[in-house]
DNA sequence: ATAACATTTAGCACATAAGCTAATTAATTA
DNA sequence: TAATTAATTAGCTTATGTGCTAAATGTTAT
């Protein structure tokens, strides 16, 4: 998952195709080469440089194999680009949900930490 | 400024290089050169392909060619970005500076409402 | 076991992209 | 105007990437 293997994915027309499709959640393979003019094992590539890029996961469910999003990539694309726009520009996190007095050992995992420091 | 022209620039490794030498300001072509083991010709054709996406603008000074970076292509990309997260990652932009009650007429310009809509 | 379907892998053809050197354009200075 | 320096364009070679078809793999059902 380095920004070299996602920013390269996400380059390619057909790969930010299938980003787009899988934004509101999983979807089959198969459903996912129907949505293309190109041949199955075309799209079966594309989805295999999403996977080694970490920007989508797979489950495999009987005989078909779903594949979904792995935010973690996307945000930290988003985090690199953050990091070169000026404080008026920058992209930052949502303001974080208020934090469970009750329950001070559970964190909210913040997802833009993880990837922060690694640009 | 499309994205498939920012992404596909953006997925270079040299032009990721150039990107993050001009995070903290313009520099003339002949800098960025001297930062890369490529000939002057190979980085000067990835210095145009940044910019027509748009990426980079250009002023001249004297013999010198300064190259800067178009912040708006990058918050384009990060919108993109942002658009397949789910509220919970979202990016967004960070509060805005209180307007100043004094001068109605001038708006701060907000980079993310000019492309928010596009994607 | 074999048939049927979903998906990937292999191997090849063609297009695009990145690198180089040499030549050109543009501005400055002698 | 000629020389000098900055930068780009032209033309070529090679590497990488994308597309295809055919074959292989994996799973389920008969």
């Amino acid at each position: 998952m380095t920004i070299e293997a996602i920013s390269k994915a996400i380059g390619d027309e057909s790969r930010r195709k299938i980003i787009e499709m899988l934004k509101d959640g999983e979807m089959p393979a198969s459903s996912i080469f129907d949505q293309f003019d190109y041949a199955a094992p075309t799209i079966s590539r594309h989805l295999s440089v999403l996977k080694e890029a970490g920007i989508v996961i797979t489950r495999r469910k009987g005989v078909y194999i779903y594949y979904a999003l792995d935010k973690e990539a996307l945000v930290a694309m988003a985090n690199w680009l953050s990091s070169l726009l000026p404080p008026t520009n920058q992209v930052v996190k949502a303001a974080p949900k208020e934090r469970v007095a009750r329950a001070p050992k559970v964190k909210t995992e913040n997802p833009f930490d993880k990837f922060q420091s690694e640009f």
